[in-house]
Parts: structure tokens; C-alpha cells; sequence
DNA sequence: GTCTATAGACCGATAGAC
DNA sequence: GTCTATCGGTCTATAGAC
């Protein structure tokens, strides 16, 4: 349809849309800094910490040409982790499909928490009703969630078949358990006694959340 | 030196300690319903979103004073959780003695989980930092802090010594794994699922905590 | 009559929103 | 760049105990 379209109207018509999408890429280009900055403060100082000051600071805009792009701050973190959803679908189609689902799974959980120390992990209060009011009715973020935890639960539930995985859990604890990885406060402070690289602290906590503490 | 005291001065100065012992008793008694309300709104809505605006009308006070026996919100907070934390000494007293470090352990966990479930764990935010600054400078709750750790640390290292804990993981790391149970997320997700009692939602955690999601 | 504690108005700063 | 709401923190007039 799009073709039969320039074909019928030429050269003119056929610039425009280069224009359009540059002007469009452009307003893209800015709106990615922006969620980029919003991911590195939820990360750092948390959502109620979080100026919509800063942000627009960060990024080098005005505070008024921020709420061109989104409404409000729920918003601004709503984009936040519809990006890290979107990075985690990357990560989930780029393991190899042959493995194991324990090791797919432990693969995930060793992505949640690099992401974390590397401080480009955003969490959110679970507390905050108005966030988590506009969280609910954001589309993309409900749509992405349920894509990643499906992926998830697909593997879940094979371990659980093949006996590599508690059978008696129910999987939507298993899956919380391991989305909790992402904002697990052993990182920090493991981290900030400083005796440990990042990759010992990981593979700990990853023997932790699989084989327990126990032996 | 007390009795010597009252026995030289006779009747008129042994009626003043009762007196002073009565204002003292009312100003101890509100200022336990004090630290229990800012307790209970520290479980329910956090650091950042209590106010203590809030916290006087709980109480049933003014704000002014709230600041006669507080000075700041974070001295609030802070005894909250000196008070979370001397409840936690009463329980480590009470556990018999004789049982193994690794069911003394368990119980320190299900005490915490079953405080967080029914919205008594007050929750601070590690992000805040002059909070954190404020908490350091309590000696109250540095002291209550250390001697839980130490009693619990004791378990640990008698747990990973005859073998029912992995003694390759850092004390440490246990202790901060069993410390996060406090605000493990997966307790409230899993509660607002609504198909399961706590007590089951505990033991499950529980589970995976000690023999970990592997079977 | 004096003195303390209280209640509720008040202030300055700051953050979100436009 | 402005506006408004809110929050942490303070001030003052008053009520009640001794």
C-alpha cells in the first residue's frame, strides 16, 4: 500500500517521508537520552528521590520540553521499564535455545544482576499507588511484562517437568523470585563491603537463589 | 545508693520519685504509641511517603509535639527501628537454646517475613542518604544492630561448621541474605495473588531460601 | 500565679506541573 | 519561568496542673 502510494504521487511526496523520519528520529533521538537519563537516576537514587529537575538537567533540556515528551513523572518511569523490558526481550532471544531451562533461567538472573551492579537497573517503590496506578494502565509496559514472563514462565515450567526445578513451588513464586533478583539488596551491600569483585558477588548470590544456603 | 537515700530523707522526698515516675510513665507510654504508629506507616507506605503530618494525627497529637520528644523525622524512623530491632532480641532470647543454628536461623526468618506480612516491618530506603548518615549516628541503633548480628552471625558460623549451612559461602552474605527476607518483595506479590495463606507464602520462602528453587 | 505542654497556625523550601 | 501544593520544621497563644 505504501509503495502503490509514492509511486502514484513522485518525487515530492517521496522526499517527505525522508524529511518526516528524520524530524521523527530527531524527537526519538531525544525522547532514548531521556528514558537513558531516567533509567541511570531510578537506578541511583529511586523514584521518589528522583527530580523531574534532575532529569532535564541530565539530559541537557528544558524542564518544559520534557513534559512535551511525557506527561508526567509516572510516565517518565513507566519508559523506564518498558526499555529495560525491551532490553530484556533482547537478552532472552539471544540465549541459545538448546540449553537447559535451569540454565536459561540462571542466564536471566545473571543478567538482572550485572544490570543492577552496574547501576542501569531501575526499581520502583511497590508502594506508591499513584505509580503503581499509571504502571497498570501503560500498555506497553503491561504488554512487554507479560511478553518477558511468559518467555520466563516457558522455562519455568520445563524445569519444573524435567525435575531441574522444585516441582512443588508454584511458578509464579519461582518467577517473582527471580525478577526480585533484580532489586536484591545482598548486591549493594556485598558490593559496598568491598572485599568482592562484581562476578563473585553474582555467581553467590545465583548458588544462593538456585542450591539455597544450606549445602 | 538509692535506699540509703530515701531512708535518710524520709517521707517527703519518697513520694516525689512516684510523681516523677508517673510524668515519666506518660511520656514513655506516648512515646511507644509514638514509635509504633511511625512502625506501622513505615511498613505501609515507607520513608518517603510517611509524613509526619500523618504520624501526628495517628497518634492523635500535634506536630509540635511529635518534635518534643523527636527532633527530625529520621530520628523517627530510626526509633522504629531500634524498636524492631529490640523486638528481635526478645525473640532471639526466647528461641531454645538447644536446637540446631540452622532451625534457629529458619525461625529468625519466618519471625521476619511473618512481622513483614502483617504490615509490622518498617522498610527503609538504602538510597536515602541522609537517612542513612542519620542512622550511623545512632548509637542506639548501631548497638541493637550490632548485638542481633552477632547473635545471628553465631548460628551462621556454628551452621557452616557442622555442615548444614555451605561453608563456602562469606558469613557475611548469609547474614545479608537472611537480613533481606525482611523486605523480600516476593512475600507481597505473592500475597496480593490472593489464592494462598501466609503461612504457606512463608514456608515457601522459606524453602527457597535455605535448599534453594532446585529440587 | 506560674510553668509546662499542647494545638494549630504559620513559614520557607522544594518539587511537580504547565 | 511561573504557579501551586505539600512537607519538614517552628512559633505563639492558651489550657490545665501544681
Amino acid at each position: 500500500m505504501a509503495s502503490s502510494l509514492s509511486s502514484h504521487a513522485g518525487a515530492s511526496t517521496a522526499a517527505a517521508p525522508v524529511k518526516v523520519s528524520f524530524k521523527a528520529q530527531m524527537l526519538q533521538a531525544r525522547e532514548d537520552a531521556i528514558v537513558e537519563a531516567v533509567n541511570r537516576l531510578l537506578a541511583e537514587k529511586g523514584f521518589d528521590l528522583m527530580t523531574v529537575d534532575e532529569v532535564a538537567a541530565e539530559v541537557g533540556i528544558a524542564k518544559a520540553s520534557l513534559y512535551k515528551h511525557f506527561p508526567s513523572k509516572e510516565d517518565l518511569a513507566a519508559a523506564a521499564m518498558v526499555r529495560v523490558l525491551a532490553r530484556a526481550k533482547v537478552l532472552l532471544a539471544g540465549l541459545p535455545a538448546d540449553a537447559a531451562p535451569i540454565d536459561q533461567l540462571k542466564a536471566v538472573v545473571r543478567w538482572m544482576m550485572r544490570l543492577q551492579l552496574a547501576g542501569e537497573m531501575p526499581s520502583l517503590p511497590s508502594q506508591n499507588s499513584s505509580l503503581r496506578a499509571n504502571l497498570m494502565a501503560n500498555r506497553a509496559y503491561l504488554d512487554g511484562l507479560l511478553q518477558v514472563s511468559d518467555h520466563i514462565g516457558g522455562w519455568i515450567e520445563a524445569a519444573q517437568a524435567n525435575g531441574s526445578l522444585n516441582p512443588a513451588l508454584p511458578p509464579l513464586l519461582v518467577l517473582y523470585t527471580v525478577y526480585s533478583r533484580a532489586c536484591d539488596p545482598v548486591l549493594e551491600f556485598m558490593k559496598s563491603s568491598g572485599t568482592h569483585s562484581d562476578e563473585e558477588i553474582v555467581e553467590w548470590v545465583v548458588v544462593t537463589c538456585f542450591d539455597g544456603l544450606r549445602q
